[in-house]
DNA sequence: GCGACAG
DNA sequence: ATCTTGTCGC
């Protein structure tokens, strides 16, 4: 599909860190998604090695999650890993991943935060700038941000709460499981992200499109 | 200054 | 993320 490109990723960390307070403002994240409508959802998702980056992102259907398309992309990892700035190690390789997809998913599902960040542009939200497109941050861990405890039962939530603000949602995809850290990327909002995940979910603690993208990203020979 | 810190 | 075997539990 095309994307827009919308600058270089080959940045110092400070002036990264400057580029992402100047795209901050373009990021919506008060937008329901329409999920009566979505039809395919795409899981995004990146494995390192040996200095090497492979992406991919795995289209299914929604609600049933039939796989309709897989792409991967390969190459030298461009940046080293630094809190805050995931999106400039791993923007590139699914830049000329997301370049092969056919389809036009109707909402990505990223591996990693959206405006649960502390400058409120995680991965989700710069990449969704790109893609023009619903994007959706669905966290293992946290960046940032405080959260109440949860009740253990599958669909447990709790507001993800950072210097006062709501920033997502600690949910809980699987019972007595820890949670997942879910929050718009761009052109969605915490509900219905939230909403999203939970519909993904099935008999694993991360949601189908994102497990069947990690298992594709997988380990590789470099 | 100190502690925290997606993948 | 990755390095790595067996092992405890549903």
């Amino acid at each position: 599909m095309d994307i827009r490109r919308r600058h270089s990723w080959n940045l110092p960390p400070a002036q990264a860190v400057a580029l992402q307070k100047d795209l901050r403002s373009e990021i919506v994240s008060d937008r329901p998604i329409a999920l009566d409508a979505v039809r395919l959802v795409a899981g995004v998702d990146v494995s390192v090695k040996n200095e090497q980056s492979r992406a991919a992102v795995v289209v299914v259907t929604f609600p049933d999650f039939r796989p309709v398309e897989t792409v991967v992309a390969q190459r030298p990892t461009p940046f080293p890993y630094i809190p805050g700035l995931l999106s400039f190690r791993e923007g590139p390789v699914l830049e000329e991943a997301f370049e092969k997809l056919r389809n036009e998913p109707d909402v990505f599902l990223f591996d990693g935060m959206g405006i649960a960040h502390p400058r409120r542009i995680g991965i989700a939200s710069h990449m969704g700038l790109w893609l023009e497109r619903p994007t959706v941050g669905c966290g293992k861990t946290l960046l940032c941000g405080r959260y109440r405890d949860l009740a253990e039962e599958k669909g447990a939530a709790a507001p993800l709460v950072d210097r006062g603000e709501t920033i997502g949602v600690a949910l809980r995809t699987r019972t007595a499981k820890n949670p997942v850290f879910i929050s718009p990327g761009h052109l969605a909002d915490i509900e219905t992200s939230a909403a999203l995940v939970l519909a993904c979910s099935q008999k694993y603690r991360l949601p189908e499109p994102i497990r069947l993208a990690h298992n594709a990203a997988g380990q590789f020979d470099p």
